[in-house]
DNA sequence: CTTTTATCTGAACGTATGTTCATATAGTGT
DNA sequence: ACACTATATGAACATACGTTCAGATAAAAG
């Protein structure tokens, strides 16, 4: 007995991926098999492979359109009305809150999976990485030549104000007891400190 | 042929510990298996089990021991020179660091595998944790009090903080740009600057 | 030297893994 | 009504898993 019901062609993929996502941010990546999966989908396990080569391209594929959605929306935040270093620093911090914070899964999975991936899907993935901590340290530079910013060492404030951010995730609820607006604004505010900016700058 | 040079009695034990440590952090502990363990300890996968009743209690060790020691290095802290809270802040910074910095595998099991418990150990975990939360909240709601702070969410400021700290083990290296010492003034600077408070006070 | 005991081996247990594939079926286009 | 094709099944593949245990061996105790 095959397809049961109707014709999933253009609804199962979606729902693979959507599958692997909650199970891998659940349970990780070594933990969850296929057949857990497909379980999840609804389907045999055979079926999952006409929509991924394999185990190692479904972690893959998340990770990296995460990773592309993240570098995209900071891309489209640029614009005139971030010219200033301490705009651009609350730009980002508004930036990657709202990316992160309705994507609980897909950024537990980023932060959690790496070392499951081949060393080249890795090797990908840790220059996305890279370049969106580069964006960071670039407009503490440029503020510190400005003299926006009072920063001893870029790259430590850098590290700091991102983990600061990232952590973030492991906590918040969207029915937490403060609004997505309110927490933005507080995170704006101590980034701000930790760059040493004026309150108008 | 069994035990083929010499008693390794007392040896083996922390062989064992030291090995799963060092996979567990490398590839993950689902990923890990007890047969990589003993090649690791240069034995049978059978011998481990005179160490351990099974895999799940090695990674529950090395977890609750990692964090008591983590508690028992900030328990040794507390004394009168720590008696403001900016002082305690920066003991808090301090300890932390001094403790994580030379721990990096434990650190990031301890972080990483957390869903990998089981429900029970967890919970204990999680305690801990929070405690360890809880002890830096207290610092800073004592600076609010006393007027060394000015902060508008001690919960939130609190995590700022640890997120910011944590993130250090994902990049330290000891032989990195930095020395620990210097490493650790910057991050007592950046959470003074997250809690608003003067220089002296 | 002999006995005892802690320690390790080697093999086995049932179960689970990722992946493949011949086969069957349901929807689409004619 | 019919053929075509995308999609799913169900079974199989070799391999790996955590755990157990009877038996072997080396160090310790007498």
């Amino acid at each position: 007995m095959a397809r049961t019901t109707g014709s999933h062609s253009q609804k199962t993929g979606p729902r693979v991926t959507q599958a692997a996502q909650s199970l891998f941010a659940q349970y990780g990546y070594a933990a969850v098999s296929m057949r857990q999966i497909a379980a999840e989908v609804g389907v045999q396990v055979g079926a999952l492979y006409n929509y991924t080569p394999d185990k190692q391209s479904l972690l893959f594929t998340l990770m990296q359109e995460h990773m592309s959605g993240l570098l995209a929306a900071w891309r489209m935040q640029q614009g005139p009305e971030n010219s200033t270093a301490l705009q651009g620093l609350r730009a980002f911090v508004d930036c990657h809150l709202r990316y992160h914070l309705p994507r609980s899964e897909a950024v537990f999975i980023a932060y959690m999976e790496l070392r499951n991936l081949t060393a080249d899907n890795f090797d990908h993935l840790e220059k996305m990485r890279k370049s969106y901590e580069d964006a960071l340290e670039a407009i503490i530079k440029k503020g510190m030549q400005t003299g926006e910013f009072e920063v001893a060492d870029s790259k430590i404030v850098t590290l700091a104000i991102i983990g600061m951010l990232k952590e973030v995730s492991t906590w918040y609820r969207p029915d937490g007891r403060l609004t997505e607006e309110a927490l933005i604004e507080r995170y704006q505010t101590m980034a701000r400190q930790l760059v040493g900016a004026e309150f108008h700058s």
